[in-house]
DNA sequence: ATGAAAGCGCTAACAT
DNA sequence: ATGTTAGCGCTTTCAT
C-alpha cells in the first residue's frame, strides 16, 4: 500500500541538490529564497507527497501547533463547541488534542495527564469544567495559556454565557404570558468534573421569576421512572416549567404529554441551549451559540499562544430567546384543545 | 504563575548526578536500573513536577502515542464513539488528535491535512466517512493504520453496525404488532463527507418490511416547515413509521402529535441508534452501542499501530431492539385513548 | 541566495 | 547498573 517510507526533508534536498536549510526556507515561505528555487522545491514536494513533519518541526521551534481540549466529549455541547473551535483552529493550522473529562479518575492521574498534555500543545480550551481547586491545578499543570468556556478560573480568560441573563429572559417570557407559578427543573450533574451551569441557571431563574412563585426540583440521574415521577411531582400546580437544559425540557414535555398534560395548553415549557433537536420539537428556549463561542475562544487561545493575548479577558457571549410552540399564554388552552383535534 | 520553565530530563540528571540515560531508563521502567536509583529518580521527578516530553520522546522513538480521529464532531454519535474510544486510549497512554470532517473543503486541502495528521499519530479512526475514492485517498495520505467505524474501505479494518440486521429487527417488530403499511423516513445527508448510513438502513428496511407496503421519503435538511410537511405527507395512510435515525424519529413524533395524530395510538414510530434522549422520550428503537464500538475500534487501531494487528478485520457490532412507548399494536388505540386522558 | 553546523529533548545502542 | 554517544527530522543562527 505504502511501500516507500515517508519522504523527509533531506530526501527533497538530495533530489534537488540543495541544502536542507534551503528546502526548509522555501517551504516556510522565507523571503531569502530565489523564486526559481522556491518553485522547484514546491514542485518536487508535491510530486513526492512531502509534508513537513509537525512533531520534528515543533520540537525545534518550541511550539506544537496544536491546542488541548478538555471536555466531556459525550455531551452534544462539547461537540458543538469543538466544531466551531476547529473551524478557527484549522484556518491557523492548529490541531486539537483531546482530554476527555470523565469522572472516576484519580486526581493525581488527572494532573499528570494535564502536565503531559501541556507538553503536546501550545494552549488549551476547557469546556464546562467544575470551578475550584482542581481546575486551578489542571491549569497550572498544563502550563500553557488556557481559555475556559462556560466556566471560569481567576487566572485565565473565559468565554461565558450569562446565566443571569438567560434566567431573566426566560422569566420575562413566562411572565409576559401571564404565568405566576412555575417549576424550575435541573438535571443532576452527571460528572464530578463538569461545572454545573444548570444549577446556576436554576438559581438565577428562581430569583428572576420570584422565589415565592417557583418550585425547584432536581431531576436525578438514572432510571427513567424515577425521573418521570420527579418531573410530574414538580409540575403539580404550576402553569409553566423552566428546564435548565433543553435535553431535560424535551424529556419533560414527553413526560407531561404521556401523563395527559398537553404542552403548551395545560403547561408551558421553556428550555435553555437551543439543542440540535429544539427546533425539531418546537421547543421554546433561551438559545446560546456554542459554535460561535468555540470560535471565539479558539481565536483567543491562539493569540495567547503566540504571545499576543490580552492579560485576562472575560467575554460574555450573548443569548437570545427563541419562542416556539411549547410556551403559550396562561390558561390559554386547556385539555379541550387536544380532545378537539 | 509559572516562573520556572518546564524541567527537562537533563535537569533531573544534573540534580541526581546521574546520566540522562539512567533517568530515562528509570522513568521508562527498564529492568536494568537499581531499585535505589529508580526510587530516587521517581522521587525527584515528582518533586520537580517532571513529566516526559511526549513530542521529543516520540520523535526519537518513531511513535507519537496518539491516534487521529476523523469525524463530524457536531454529531452526538461522534461524541459517543469518542468517549468510548478515549477510555481505551487513555488506558494505553494514547491521546486523540481531531480532524473535523466538515464539508466545503477542497479535496487537496483535505488530503494535505490527512498527510499532516498522519505524521502526528500512530493510527487513526474514521467515523462514518463516505465510502469512495476520497476515503481511500485519505487513508493513503494518513499512511498509518486506520480503523473505520460505521463505514468501510477495502483496505483497512472496520467496526460496523449491520444495517440489514437493524432493518430486519425494526421490520419484525412492526410486523409482530400487526402493521402492514409503513413509511420509511431518512434525513437528507447534511455532509458530503459523511457516509449515509441512514439511507442504507432505509433501503434495507424497505426490503425487510416489503417494498409494496413501504412508502419511502427523504426529509430534506433545512427549514422546519418543509420538513414537517414532508413528514406529514409521508405519514398518510400508514400505521407505522420507520425513522432511520432517532433524531428524525423524535422530530417525527413531535410533528405527528402537533398534527393531532397521537403516538403510538394512531401511528407507531420506531427509530435507530438509541440516542441520548431516546429513553427520555420513550422512543422504541434499534439500539447500537457507539461507545462500545469506539472502545473496540481503538483497541484494534492500537494493536495495529504496535504492529500486532490482524491484516484486516471486519467486526459487525451487535444491535438490539428496545421496545418503549412509541410503538404499539395496529389499531390498538385510536384518538379516544387521548381524549379520554 | 545558499550552505554548514548546532541543537530542540529525548532514547537506544554500545560501551564499561 | 550506569555512562557515552549518536541521532530522530527539522529550523535557525552564522557564515559565505
Amino acid at each position: 500500500m505504502r511501500p516507500q517510507p515517508r519522504p523527509r526533508l533531506v530526501d527533497l534536498a538530495d533530489r534537488l541538490n540543495v541544502a536542507p536549510s534551503t528546502v526548509s526556507r522555501a517551504l516556510a515561505g522565507s523571503k531569502s529564497v530565489s523564486a526559481a528555487t522556491r518553485k522547484r522545491v514546491i514542485e518536487v514536494a508535491r510530486d513526492m507527497g512531502y509534508s513537513v513533519n509537525p512533531v520534528a518541526s515543533g520540537l525545534k521551534r518550541g511550539q506544537t501547533s496544536s491546542i488541548g481540549l478538555i471536555a466531556v466529549m459525550s455531551y452534544w455541547y462539547s461537540g458543538a463547541v469543538t466544531s466551531g473551535a476547529d473551524r478557527v483552529a484549522a484556518a491557523h493550522d492548529y490541531d486539537f488534542v483531546v482530554m476527555n473529562a470523565v469522572g472516576g479518575i484519580d486526581r493525581e492521574v488527572l494532573i499528570q495527564r494535564a502536565r503531559r498534555l501541556g507538553q503536546r500543545v501550545d494552549g488549551a480550551l476547557a469546556i464546562d469544567i467544575r470551578e475550584g481547586e482542581l481546575l486551578e491545578d489542571l491549569i497550572d499543570a498544563l502550563g500553557v495559556p488556557v481559555v475556559t468556556i462556560g466556566c471560569q478560573s481567576p487566572s485565565v480568560s473565559a468565554v461565558l454565557v450569562d446565566n443571569e441573563e438567560i434566567a431573566r429572559q426566560a422569566a420575562a417570557h413566562l411572565h409576559s404570558l401571564g404565568h405566576q407559578r412555575a417549576a424550575a427543573l435541573w438535571p443532576q450533574n452527571p460528572s464530578p468534573l463538569a461545572y454545573d451551569n444548570a444549577l446556576v441557571r436554576t438559581d438565577a431563574f428562581t430569583t428572576a421569576f420570584g422565589a415565592a412563585g417557583t418550585r425547584r426540583q432536581m431531576i436525578p440521574a438514572g432510571a427513567s421512572g424515577t425521573r418521570r415521577a420527579a418531573i410530574l411531582e414538580a409540575a403539580t400546580d404550576v402553569s409553566a416549567i423552566f428546564c435548565a437544559t433543553d435535553a431535560l425540557a424535551i424529556e419533560t414535555i414527553a413526560t407531561l404529554r404521556d401523563a395527559g398534560r398537553p404542552v403548551p395548553d395545560d403547561v408551558s415549557v421553556i428550555g435553555v441551549d437551543d439543542h440540535p433537536l429544539a427546533e425539531a420539537v418546537g421547543l421554546t428556549t433561551v438559545a446560546q451559540e456554542p459554535e460561535a463561542m468555540g470560535e471565539l475562544a479558539t481565536a483567543m487561545v491562539i493569540a495567547a499562544a503566540q504571545g499576543q493575548g490580552a492579560p485576562r479577558e472575560i467575554v460574555e457571549h450573548s443569548v437570545h430567546l427563541v419562542a416556539r410552540r411549547t410556551s403559550g399564554p396562561y390558561g390559554g388552552g386547556g385539555l379541550s384543545a387536544v380532545a378537539g383535534a
